[in-house]
DNA sequence: AACCTCCGGTGAAACGATTTAGAATCCGGA
DNA sequence: TCCGGATTCTAAATCGTTTCACCGGAGGTT
């Protein structure tokens, strides 16, 4: 049974407080913690029985300053709203555990003032190593952070000749696979709805969209570009209201949306103002999130192997972490496009 | 410019580093980082110079070992991938920011086991206080944490005679108001659908829902508990083919979900199986969270305060880490009901 | 001239765990 | 009896930062 400590100041115990109600010395107790087998049963379970007893808790800092390590790694997501991210760190997350480590996760909403925030506390952490989808992968503060000895990964994005590693999924695909899917199914006029160009997500899947295009044959002018203040919900419904704006003749058959919030605002404006999916516009998402496949017309979307991504993305930390020899690598998955109702079917 | 440290081991720069460039004391080093306005100006800048040129990264471990506090709080969610939890860490991170402290999410993601390591491992870190939405409110660990001076604030649950602060929204209310809403409508069979009764949540609602069907007069039977092993949107669907294969005379004419997850599966199961919504079916989430009303047919749900709810979670916490006479306080928000398309029209 | 006060700065101690070298103790077996 | 191995001990150093008692000098007051 727990004993409360004295009141006052119940400082908490440590592992001299420890060795002295167990009756062994210092180095005694330290080596039940790191290296058990060394100790005898008996000895072990005195001084184990001592901690229960005494309430004690080792002390992080002391141990991680005293060995320059930490037992943690984190996760700077780029928006934990959307749920492509919070599927990403699952992964990340289930490769954290199997290594014995724990994983932060940390919000930069897309903001870079947060985002730098959260990498200067966790350097100041000595968190093991950091995976990060960052607002700006050119942003100097990443270079800077492996200058001073965090290893860093990118999650999402690739960065051109790069110092770290970096798990991506080639997005320029994506888009094509996406507008070559609409062409298929007959559409000759086209949008893509961005968010905005700042985000490299946003423009490689919009010049995967052109790409495809282009390769059909088809006049650029039939692709139109909307782009957004942000890939949210609300956005995707605006979206939806300035299609409904355009003139008949320029009006688009169909949509590519650069992810499943947009694509999932576009589609309720689009149902809720009368209109039918895919009858009167057809929509691509992107992301594949499970909203997607659960929306009253399900979704065709781009699918991104999310958890794969963060697994693998912890992968090559870990890698990085443990082994000396380490090659920074540039992993590229492949994306796949899922078709549901809200292409298939009778385009206009 | 920073200067690349020496190759070989690039053990960082630490205070000592810094005062030895700079030509003064560890202390006033010491000072330049915490109590700038006691050094004069040219020391300050010689001193700050000698940082940036050194790289010179402050070491958290040290600090918290030497101050015994660190500048962190941690929420641990019960579940990352429901949209509904990162809107309350959302408000929580929030308050943190102006707080200066900075946040870790944990995800516990509903298992016990994680939950009970990533709280042994936030005690470890010294974190200043811990947010938590258990896996079960009256986990022992809970109470040591408290004894062994973390303090901790329970979110979205509520403990009876607890010495805990919590913020919780009143699920029993809830419950009430969405099914009262439904008999408004006219509908006189009605299906709780619920995840597993060991959530604490979803057997408030259920609760509130059969109050407000006693209340009304009905009889017990026509209100149906199916329960769900998660609420989630696979289990929500799942429960959409088991309301189909009831006897049409025991069929309900609305369904009452634990949450928006349940509530969205239903709702494609019931549309994509050529029924409709609230024609053949009547539907009411709880959350709502953003796709709620993002669905083809906009759910109606019930309403929780998510940001206010993580945002006064974590002042309560910074009041009692903050103040000595630190009163323990249980904070209950009033849900809301948010009629949409999903109830709205004729019952069948 | 003696005294006091500020200001800016110094240097050593402390936080708690880990690690190491070298020695002591105990055990059974040769 | 002596030896080898396993187990534990003692004592001390170390990690990087903060804190605190103290100190020298500038300036002002009596």
């Amino acid at each position: 049974m727990a004993i409360t400590p004295a009141a006052g100041s119940p400082r908490s115990a440590s592992v001299k407080d420890v060795a002295a109600t167990a009756g062994v010395s210092l180095g005694t107790v330290s080596n039940v913690l790191n290296r058990p087998e060394r100790v005898s049963r008996t000895t072990r379970e005195r001084v184990e029985r001592a901690m229960v007893d005494l309430g004690f808790v080792r002390n992080e800092s002391a141990r991680s300053l005293r060995t320059g390590s930490t037992q943690s790694l984190a996760y700077v997501m780029l928006d934990a709203g959307n749920p492509f991210f919070t599927d990403v760190a699952q992964g990340i997350e289930l490769a954290a555990e199997a290594a014995g480590l724990s994983l932060f996760l940390c919000n930069s909403d897309g903001r870079s003032a947060r985002e730098g925030a959260h990498l200067a506390h966790l350097q100041q952490q000595r968190v093991q190593g950091i995976l990060i989808t960052p607002v700006d992968p050119d942003d100097p503060q990443l270079d800077q952070l492996i200058e001073r000895g965090t290893p860093v990964v990118i999650v999402d994005r690739t960065r051109a000749g790069s110092s770290f590693c970096s798990v991506a999924v080639d997005d320029v695909l994506g888009g094509r696979l996406a507008v070559e899917h609409l062409i298929d199914q007959g559409h000759r006029r086209v949008a893509y709805i961005g968010g905005p160009e700042s985000i490299g997500q946003v423009r490689d899947r919009g010049e995967g969209a052109r790409q495809a295009w282009a390769e059909a044959g088809l006049p650029p002018e039939d692709l139109i570009t909307l782009s957004c203040e942000a890939p949210t919900v609300a956005c995707g419904r605006a979206a939806g209201e300035r299609l409904v704006g355009l003139p008949a003749r320029r009006r688009p058959t169909a949509a590519f949306c650069a992810n499943d919030l947009l694509a999932l605002g576009l589609l309720q404006q689009t149902i809720s103002s009368g209109r039918t999916v895919p009858g009167d516009l057809a929509i691509v998402g992107y992301d594949d999130i499970e909203f997607a496949a659960a929306a009253a017309v399900p979704l065709t979307s781009v699918r991104q192997p999310r958890h794969d991504l963060g697994r693998r993305a912890a992968e090559l930390l870990l890698d990085e972490v443990g082994d000396p020899t380490h090659q920074h690598e540039q992993v590229v998955f492949t994306p796949e496009l899922v078709a549901r109702a809200s292409t298939l079917g009778r385009p206009s």
